[in-house]
DNA sequence: CAATCATTTAACCAGATGGTTGACTTTACC
DNA sequence: GGTAAAGTCAACCATCTGGTTAAATGATTG
């Protein structure tokens, strides 16, 4: 079923744990757009952003486009979805198991009060 | 109403970005652990194991009750919360609805900017 | 063809990361 | 009290990270 591998997770939370690389992801979300475009709002150098875009790209949380002299660069939302799983499986969702294992540990602790 | 830090993400995402990490987080849904438990099956010293730990309880994943020599270490699934509505935020569920939006965008922007 | 624009590559740097070993603290046990 | 156990701390190391500037590549335009 939805199994991925974990290296996959490596690169992806990777990718993520960067504020400016969430940024672009932020930017790209309205669509895609050039290196240049992706830059722009940042304070740093071009170069830089260069780079924070191959992780994104190796994490294929981005993909790229040359046409011209110009990197179109358009976001992957469906490569996020390995990291997505991961997190549904171990957040919320297993909280109150969590806490009703709690309960049944503490209650063996006392050993006899219930039936 | 969600609204978390930014910076809390960077700690969350970068805990997790390590395949050891996550194999901690993994071993302690089980319930907690002492350190000496949970560095059992890793192949790496104790030191790195606490070193790892120590990543965890900064972004909050993980809680440390020292009682005697001992330190148990508990799962603490909420915190996940922020990066799982960032990534529910950014990942499939939003796909069609960025399609549509797409679609949308370069209709009324006919007269604007579209080649 | 020459100049310019968009972007990458290369070389470098300071600081973080993940690992090690060895010494240290604190608690438990005889 | 003396010794062993559970963990941390400190120092060290190789490698990765995120940034820089300068040079190189490739497409566009005058």
């Amino acid at each position: 079923m939805v199994n991925y591998q974990m290296h996959d997770l490596d690169g992806i939370f990777h990718a993520l744990a960067d504020p400016t690389r969430r940024a672009i992801i932020g930017a790209l979300i309205q669509g895609p757009k050039t290196v240049g475009e992706i830059s722009q709002p940042f304070d740093i150098s071009l170069p830089a952003v260069s780079k924070h875009l191959k992780v994104l790209e190796r994490a294929r949380l981005v993909t790229r486009q040359v046409r011209g002299r110009e990197h179109h660069c358009r976001l992957n939302p469906q490569s996020l979805a390995p990291a997505h799983d991961w997190l549904s499986f171990y957040s919320g969702f297993w909280q109150e198991r969590l806490d009703a294992l709690d309960a049944l540990l503490s209650e063996e602790d006392h050993d006899n009060d219930e039936p």
